[in-house]
DNA sequence: TTCATTGCAAAGCGTTTGCAGTCAC
DNA sequence: GTGACTGCAAACGCTTTGCAATGAA
């Protein structure tokens, strides 16, 4: 199944954003609607500069400053995920609302991304969680792999 | 059991260091074996930083630089790990010569780190290696977790 | 009207790099 | 002797910040 997000489940998106928005009393600005409706029209890991180069090439007037600020409003309200796959690397992003838990696995030769879910980490977690007498609120998980020959 | 490192475990990884060393043909400056020695009377995560200023304090002079170039020798040479813990922080790194492989859990409210070992990672990994028909060569495995009241 | 938000450019910060001097081999 | 290594300071690249101008409420 594609993740590929239709323009109504865009719409679903800003209405969540906006009641956030709401809620937390923070203004309901254009450029913040624009920089989601791009953000969930992108399939891939996005990281600022892309998504800053991206919106421009639209004529969309946007400073960086902007879209990471916004970004992270997008975190606190779960509508986006990051990511800090490389070392000193940019910073990726993904959009979070639709899609479903899981985990990467980073191609070393290609650079391609492959997505995988197991429910073994949960398992792990809850593992954890017993041992220590801790609640786990989130993990990062990352394997780096490269291609059979 | 403790981690802790004694003068003949270092006496063991400056030579295992040393001979890495002449392999590569890369020289044996003082520096070099003088930051394993730090690294490796040390039982934390530590960064650049924090090495550097305890190296100074005991008026032995390296710069950051040779530090940095050190420890990018130390990591191919495994005598080292190197974690990307919180967003745009610095990067830590800790000891790994005699240490099992094992994963961390990062305290969101004492900044204190947990190391756990869970087979069900290899278990997980080797799915993975069937499944898409790769190698995996490392992964990095981080949860974050609140005490229990 | 009012103050959160924006855009720009400057500053921050960890890390890398350039280069003259040094020293391991 | 010679070229790899060191130390310093300047450069880098991503991100954050300061501030005057703007516009959402």
């Amino acid at each position: 199944m594609s993740t590929e997000t239709t323009n109504k489940s865009i719409g679903i998106v800003k209405d969540v954003f906006a009641k956030y928005l709401e809620e937390r009393g923070h203004r309901k600005t254009p450029e913040r609607f624009a920089i989601v409706e791009e953000i969930y029209s992108t399939d891939e890991h996005f990281n600022v500069d892309w998504l800053y180069l991206k919106m421009k090439e639209k004529n969309y007037r946007v400073s960086r400053a902007t879209i990471y600020n916004t970004i992270e409003i997008l975190l606190a309200a779960k509508l986006v995920r990051k990511h800090q796959f490389g070392e000193g690397l940019q910073a990726l992003y993904e959009k979070s609302y639709f899609a479903k838990q899981h985990d990467h696995i980073l191609m070393l030769d290609s650079g391609e991304v492959i997505e995988f879910c197991d429910p073994r980490i949960q398992a792990i977690k809850s593992s954890l969680e017993e041992i220590f007498n801790i609640k786990v609120e989130s993990h990062s998980l990352y394997f780096y792999a490269r291609k059979n020959d």
